[in-house]
DNA sequence: CGACGATTTGACTCTTCTCAATAAATGTGG
DNA sequence: CCACATTTATTGAGAAGAGTCAAATCGTCG
């Protein structure tokens, strides 16, 4: 078996990290680290099920994944439900910022390590501070339009294409930016996938089964295999549009 | 028919804006009101139909609406989906500051005005630029949350909720943060609202008879009439959890 | 080895989609 | 203001997709 080392777990560099623009305005041409310090606290342990947030605790500040990864779960009516991942270099936190309160679970898929940036001492940014958030302003843009995105995919009815979609997702995230991995390992159970699609677990199962059938992407337990990207893209309703003929209604000139 | 009065347009009073908060930073307190103008330009009108952004156009700064509503449409695989309705007061644009362009056609469903705040001029806030881009992050922070509980929505398989939610959120959001509107005007056709709900029209449409039937909803033509509130919301799923607080902040309505 | 949880598979049911036809609403020109 | 054309909405019938329940298999960890 020489798929053993998917199973390394890989610490994200900082310039691969979603929080490096943050970082960089606190902490690079400071004659002293300690600035950076009193904002971000680095490289804080999280063990295997261990929750880092809980609901309705206060807010505090927002995490980077250094190594392993994370689920988000909501706890909206009876049934609990996995409304986020969370891989190597994302934030967790940002739509908690103005509530004053953290509102979902978050908990660690595997062996892991955060950055938190507290936001209790932001004010010691001095006149950094404005370029600390126009970084943040980016990174939420940025994680809206991620968002958006899995939205559209909810909403592209079949299950089929979701599955497809999560895995060319999940693909790309898993090494923070780089190519898309075609060997990785899942860090998740059946059952979080299923539930993050909207899905029930046998037709994720099944699904798998099939894809692997089909020679498009195999799955052994949580080894998973990529075989053939254009398929999976193809599935997934992730290819180029066809030119669209826009002239139907008049374009209000800006 | 004393229904008439549903099809007037309010205009969103400033205070109910989201752009408020930003807008005050801007412009209370100044001794000159053209510190304002020259970031804010008001009460744009946009005619039916019209389109206030396309896609790959460049980004300029984003938008509020002042009076009518929108909806976002993204062109992602081979078919248009209706991935928003803006209402009065709500932000568009919010996914694209990052990017650098705008990503999908935004269209009036009436006779709309908005107020747009540019990007260019930022800089001229000079000191302030603090305050405001801590409520744009707060505006963005309260949008993020807002999407995740579209996810959530349409992560919950059965049709009949989601068009309950739909509802509720719509009769929540028609007068801008005030109370739940008992009888309003769609402002969209139903292959919108099956567009945004990820459902085939004529599901959309046969469950409307139901909630008739059942006397939760009556919707004739664009005409709307919850009523029984507490059902809609049992249907939707938005019941009390069970042993969680919520007292301290507002809920968020979908 | 054995137990427990996770995953897969099968059989059946129910929901939602698709296709097709009708009805209602809206818009247009005379 | 009315008749007609066009879009939008509703309804019905049948098919496909995904869910549920139940059982079997696989894997992991003590």
């Amino acid at each position: 078996m020489a798929r053993r080392d998917c199973r390394r777990r890989p610490e994200v560099e900082c310039r691969d990290c979603e929080l490096f623009g943050i970082c960089r305005v606190a902490g690079l041409g400071s004659i002293d680290d300690s600035l950076l310090d009193e904002v971000v606290s680095r490289r804080c342990p999280v063990a295997k099920g261990e929750r880092l947030l809980i609901p309705d605790t206060p807010f505090r500040g927002i995490f980077a994944v250094k190594s392993g990864a994370f689920r988000t779960i909501s706890h909206i009516g009876q049934s609990d439900r996995v409304i986020n991942f969370h891989f190597l270099g994302e934030l967790i936190g940002l739509e908690t910022i103005e509530g004053g309160h953290y509102l979902h679970t978050v908990e660690a898929l595997e062996e892991s390590s955060v950055c938190e940036l507290g936001f209790a001492h932001l004010h010691r940014l001095g006149p950094r501070l404005v370029q600390f958030q126009e970084q943040l302003i980016q990174a939420m843009s940025r994680r809206m339009l991620h968002d958006q995105q899995i939205c559209t995919l909810l909403r592209a009815q079949n299950s089929e294409r979701r599955l497809a979609a999560f895995l060319y997702s999940v693909a790309n995230r898993l090494n923070a930016g780089r190519e898309p991995a075609s060997e990785f390992r899942l860090p998740m159970r059946r059952e979080d996938i299923a539930s993050y699609l909207g899905l029930a677990v046998e037709t994720v199962s099944r699904l798998l089964t099939q894809f692997s059938q089909r020679r498009i992407a195999e799955l052994r337990g949580r080894n998973a295999r990529i075989l053939d990207f254009d398929s999976l893209c193809t599935v997934a309703g992730l290819n180029l549009r066809v030119g669209r003929a826009e002239t139907e209604h008049p374009v209000k000139q800006l």
